[in-house]
DNA sequence: AACTTAAATGCAACTTAGTTGCAAATTGAA
DNA sequence: TTCAATTTGCAACTAAGTTGCATTTAAGTT
């Protein structure tokens, strides 16, 4: 699913900003903070916020704080969770996990520790 | 435990501005934001935040970032989870969930979505 | 109690994320 | 091609968090 279709589907306009932004996060494949993307954007970065509060609007898009002030990206494709270790600050995503918290409703959960190499 | 004791257990100097922040987490029974502490305090900023900085060297605090760009604060005692509501931004303590993800080692669980209240 | 020095503090200046108002540019439908 | 609504860039701003440096304080020693 191309981005151009992602954004055409919902109620908001094609620009090259928004196809720019959505494009760095497919290829990822990991969420990504504002500091790593912005060497690859032209944009204003008022701009870029104003596009990423879109996208979380319209369900695009999903954002979290890691610990380290930093806040991560990421297209809302398969739900999962995210592994931040407080070593190397990295960032894996979980898919395979699932809690069960009646009462609430879950949308993102973020578990700090220490990941595999760091241990 | 008074926070007197827990200072003196650690390598650091019992000074007022560390009572003080430790009485105020302790108090308050959840995590708390530099917001909501420091109408509460008369230290400088930059003395709160490298006391934290220090308390969580120690391993006497814990901090985590909710979503809505905040950090939050809490004296680190039994480790459980924390539910941050996207609609009401309310922090909720959760003491019987428990992860497991052989080879990582979990040091805090944050978990975004809806409360009880605001679903 | 006075002395000593390492640690802690306050202040000011700074960095960076994120926001806002406004005028100019762009989108997309008629 | 026209035209209103939306988006963009720019500049100015807010607020969290950091850093260097001079002054003050904690706490152990005499």
């Amino acid at each position: 699913m191309n981005v151009q279709k992602i954004i055409k589907n919902k109620n908001i306009q094609l620009t090259t900003a928004r196809i720019a932004i959505l494009e760095i996060l497919e290829n990822a494949k990991k969420p990504l903070s504002y500091e790593e993307i912005k060497s690859n954007i032209s944009m204003d970065k008022a701009t870029f916020y104003r596009n990423i509060s879109k996208f979380e609007e319209e369900g695009i898009l999903n954002s979290f704080e890691s610990n380290n002030k930093k806040r991560y990206f990421e297209l809302k494709l398969k739900s999962h969770a995210h592994f931040v270790c407080v070593v190397c600050n990295s960032i894996e995503c979980i898919d395979d996990l699932d809690i069960n918290l009646t009462g609430y409703q879950v949308n993102n959960v973020i578990i700090n520790g220490k990941c595999k190499s760091c241990i």
